[in-house]
RNA sequence: GGCGCUUUCGUCUAGCGGCUAGGACACAUGCCUCUCACGCAUGGAACACGGGUUCGAUUCCCGUAGGCGCUACCA
């Protein structure tokens, strides 16, 4: 048991955008694969007909290919323990759900959805199980010809796992420790639908994760309630000496107030909850997506890394390899954890400053174009590297530095009022003169003919800059300014120099 | 309601019987400076509460309170 080789999976329903909790569970998943050497499978649990979203399949895959978490088997994959997809298993859940009905351990059960709710609510507390089950319409009460008459009859069932009441059932979690629970209280699950051929998740789970040979299983904390029914299912099988571990991760709560981290939390206060933009099929609603809205996979991976989970040290800025290293399930937080998306973006300004500059300005080059503006991958490189560490997202950099590629076309007040003093036109036009006079216009030289000249002059830095950064940026903001007017050059910069004389005047 | 999980600065967390309770984000202040940022430095800021166990509890146990989850023919 402890020689078989790792296999983890993530198996999500395709019943729309992967929730950013889901992407968490999933990089576990694989850190902890590629930690152990093991496999990392994909598996589409779509075993609710009803709850089938066209597009989330592609989606999810599309997302974890953008955030370079990579499959070894599954849905797209291929592998040898297919197929992945649960609505291609019919047959076998068939098989296993006969097993257990042979077994004495499931019953058929009649009871229409409809008659379920209407009991529920006459009865305070119902739950179908052993104190209940005899006064229920299935083959516990009822005689096998009936039994038999109904389902030839083409009456519609479910199979219901038997549960023996009294146990005391034990899991054992990676996470949490030993975990006990009164059989008592779990009610007999429906494990299988004779409307659609389908199981349940719950049948479905304990079925492929058993065929597909998996070892670890590590999921949302919302699944420990059911974690002692699955126990009770692999036993059922006998399949308790390869029943895999259990790992129940803490969930992701809200930024502020109480409850799980739900897309309205994105919404208001602006971050995405989602990798990538989505686009709900039956509404035409759109969510915002961390892809579209600027986030760089390696700084998401690096934050959701560290929420529920730390390596002890502190060492907080990590690649995927440093995590596959470091990861260990037995130091991930039991309590849930805020989404702490000032962090994230933190975590996007730190990995901006971290690619290389040529990498940065190709991203930026289409926000350069999409303002109309061309510019050589040189210069665009070179602004790039004096504005990087400046901004939290690659976007913002059209912002900081958009009069690189345009003059202004105002000048804001403030500024004006601070900066643009009476004797202002006077000096900016003997600046003028003098950097027209200058055959090497390179920064270095800029800096050292200017600053002589001022100090000739006696006039302060202070005022000549100030008033040279309001003529060619329009307010006052920037870098060093040789490094604005050497990349503009010479006659842009004569050019703005006269303008602001003009109107400012 | 029942069952389970959980509880250290505002937030993410380190701590695994003896510490001035550490780091990061955020915040504040200062420095840098031709501006705005960045950066750097400094600072404020936490063991939910009550009982035990122990020479000694943030740490172990039991309660209470709060938080979270589950309680479907959804996953």
């Amino acid at each position: 048991m402890n020689d078989r080789k790792v296999r983890v999976r993530f198996a999500p329903s395709p019943t729309g955008p992967l929730h950013i909790g889901g992407v968490r569970t999933a990089l576990y998943n694989y850190l902890f694969a590629k930690q152990n050497g093991g496999d990392f499978i994909f598996r589409l649990e779509d075993t609710d007909s009803n709850r089938f979203v066209e597009g989330a399949e592609e989606y999810i895959l599309e997302s974890f290919r953008w955030l370079g978490i990579k499959f070894d088997e599954g849905v797209s994959f291929g592998g040898n323990y297919g197929p992945y997809r649960q609505s291609e298993r019919r047959e076998i859940y068939k098989k296993y759900v006969k097993i257990l009905l042979d077994a004495d351990k499931a019953y058929i059960a009649f009871d229409t959805p409809e008659e379920l709710d209407k009991k529920r609510a006459e009865i305070e507390n119902f739950q179908y199980d052993a104190s209940t089950r005899l006064s229920m319409r299935n083959s516990l009460s009822m005689p096998a010809e009936e039994v038999q008459a109904l389902i030839d009859g083409g009456h519609k069932y479910v199979v219901r796992f038997k549960i023996e009441p009294g146990e005391k059932v034990v899991v054992n979690d990676i996470i949490r420790g030993v975990v006990t629970i009164d059989s008592s209280i779990l009610d007999d699950k429906v494990l299988y639908k004779s409307a659609d051929e389908l199981p349940t998740y719950h049948l479905a789970n304990i079925v492929d994760d058993h065929l597909m040979e998996v070892t670890h299983v590590i999921r949302g904390e919302e699944w420990l309630p059911s974690a002692p029914l699955h126990v009770l299912l692999y036993r059922a099988f006998g399949w308790e000496d390869t029943m895999p571990a259990f790992a129940h991760l803490s969930l992701l709560l809200k930024p502020e107030g109480n409850g799980k981290l739900s897309k309205r939390d994105g919404d208001k206060l602006g971050f995405p909850v989602f990798p990538l933009e989505w686009k709900d099929p039956a509404t035409g609603a759109i969510s915002s997506g961390y892809r579209e809205s600027g986030y760089l996979p390696e700084a998401v991976v690096n934050f959701l890394a560290l929420l529920g989970w730390n390596p002890g040290d502190d060492v907080e800025m990590m690649d995927v390899e440093e995590l596959i290293k470091k990861f260990d399930l037995t130091h991930c937080s039991k309590a849930g954890a805020r989404f702490d998306y000032k962090k994230m973006i933190w975590f996007n300004h730190e990995y901006i400053i971290k690619k290389s500059d040529e990498e940065v300005a190709e991203m930026f080059a289409p926000v350069v174009e999409s303002h109309g503006v061309s510019v050589d991958a040189a210069t665009l490189t070179k602004i790039v590297s004096l504005m990087k560490g400046r901004v939290n997202f690659v976007h913002e950099l059209w912002e900081a530095s958009n009069f690189y590629f345009i003059a202004p076309e105002s000048y804001d007040e403030k500024t004006v009022k601070k900066r643009w003093k009476a004797d202002s036109a006077v000096k900016m036009t003997e600046l003028a003169a003098l950097l027209e006079s200058l055959d090497d216009f390179s920064i270095e030289n800029q800096e050292k003919e200017v600053k002589a000249w001022i100090e000739s002059k006696e006039y302060s830095l202070g005022e000549i800059m100030n008033a040279f950064r309001l003529a060619l940026v329009g307010e006052g903001k920037g870098p060093q300014m040789f490094d604005i007017s050497g990349i503009i050059g010479k006659e842009e910069t004569l050019a703005r120099l006269k303008k602001a004389v003009e109107v400012l005047g």
